[in-house]
DNA sequence: ATGTGATTGAGAATAACATTCTCATGTACC
DNA sequence: GGTACATGAGAATGTTATTCTCAATCACAT
């Protein structure tokens, strides 16, 4: 029984060093797989990429990308918490634009509306096109890469209630997650086509989420 | 060239009994796929079902089901269908016990945010959790499917804008039908568990929905 | 330099499904 | 009874994800 203890230092240090490489090596060869997603999303305007497909434009192994991955979903979910932070960025830099913290959570929502429709004419990230599959998989971890966008919305919302915006008796971190929530799936749905009804828009959703349809 | 206007009215008949009888059985065979898909889903509490699975427990054959079904979806879709035509006429029945139009909205939200929540102790209808999938694959479809929740809360929502209840600027249809995307999304991710943070209950959604977060 | 053990690439094998196809059997109707 | 159509049983196909095999490569202590 050989403690990891009495192991001698030197020895302990090697293998340190040998695992930063080989970690460094591992980031790499992740950020080809990513990039190669990327890359197929935005060229075909689809999510439905095969793995085969990464791993031949990344021009690396399917071992390489299971060793990598435990499977496609981790892939999915890389990008989309990937995609989602960026976009939280975006929109705190824009939001930033503006003085009063309710005009800031009113861009944030417009903006994250405009982000969150399916499609229009295939921008980059699409990210909410794989967040349904996700949700069902594996809905935890679709949590956690909510949380950039969350923390942005829970910001703002604490502001505005600084401000003494926010209705009395309203926790800012839940208004926060309802919002954000709303907005991600009124977009999403409302990329119908019916010439019957106009489709709903990043204003209205607005004034829905910080009004409500009550009146009197 | 028989054009059919020249075919002798007998023989119309005749056809027409035929088809007749053959839509019949056909619908016959329908239900018993839509009965075995039912109840393995309330079976083994899950929607992720296999095409055989439906056929062996109907006692009827693959062939069978690709006469009857487009493919896998269109199973799919009239599940869901059902179960959300269902659900309407019991969230329509149970809000017309109160007086108010308000509050049968209120009771209405409070009932579609409970039954679409995932799995509480796998009860039948699961509606939610086929619904994503759908909507990537068939938006257009889902949309019709929608129709009868949507109709019910816009019947409620009508009541309530006549009663004078609603705020002023506000169309009753898209109130409608934002709420209900609310409500049914959000009861779906707040399905989790984190102990750190208490779900968000029906309660919220209602005050949500119907105020806003807005005050001053 | 060289042997040794870990890492990787190429791609074959497997598995799970949905979907389609073939053929034999049944069934209604003349 | 014969003919045309409907149906059942289940084999064949096609697509993907995932795992497995083996050989090439690399890192590095001696």
């Amino acid at each position: 029984m050989t403690g990891p203890s009495e192991e001698p230092a030197w020895k302990q240090r090697a293998v340190e060093r040998s695992i930063r490489t080989a970690k460094l090596r591992a980031e790499q060869r992740v950020q080809r797989f990513l990039d190669a997603a990327q890359a197929i999303i935005t060229e075909k305007g689809t999510t439905d990429f095969t793995v085969q497909e990464v791993v031949d434009r990344s021009k690396q192994s399917l071992r390489s990308f299971y060793l990598q991955f435990d499977g496609k979903h981790e892939l999915l979910l890389a990008l989309f918490e990937d995609a989602l932070g960026r976009s939280a960025d975006q929109i705190r830099a824009a939001a930033a634009g503006e003085d009063e913290p309710i005009d800031q959570l009113r861009v944030a929502v417009e903006l994250l509306f405009e982000s969150s429709r399916p499609d229009p004419t295939a921008q980059r990230p699409l990210f909410t096109d794989f967040a349904p599959q996700l949700l069902l998989t594996h809905p935890t971890e679709v949590k956690v890469a909510h949380a950039a966008m969350l923390t942005l919305f829970t910001e703002l919302m604490e502001k505005v209630a600084a401000a003494g915006n926010l209705r009395s008796g309203v926790n800012p971190r839940r208004a926060a997650a309802m919002t954000m929530q709303t907005v991600m799936f009124i977009a999403q749905s409302s990329g119908g086509e019916e010439t019957a009804t106009r489709p709903i828009s990043a204003e209205e959703v607005w004034e829905f989420c910080s009004r409500g349809f009550a009146g009197n």
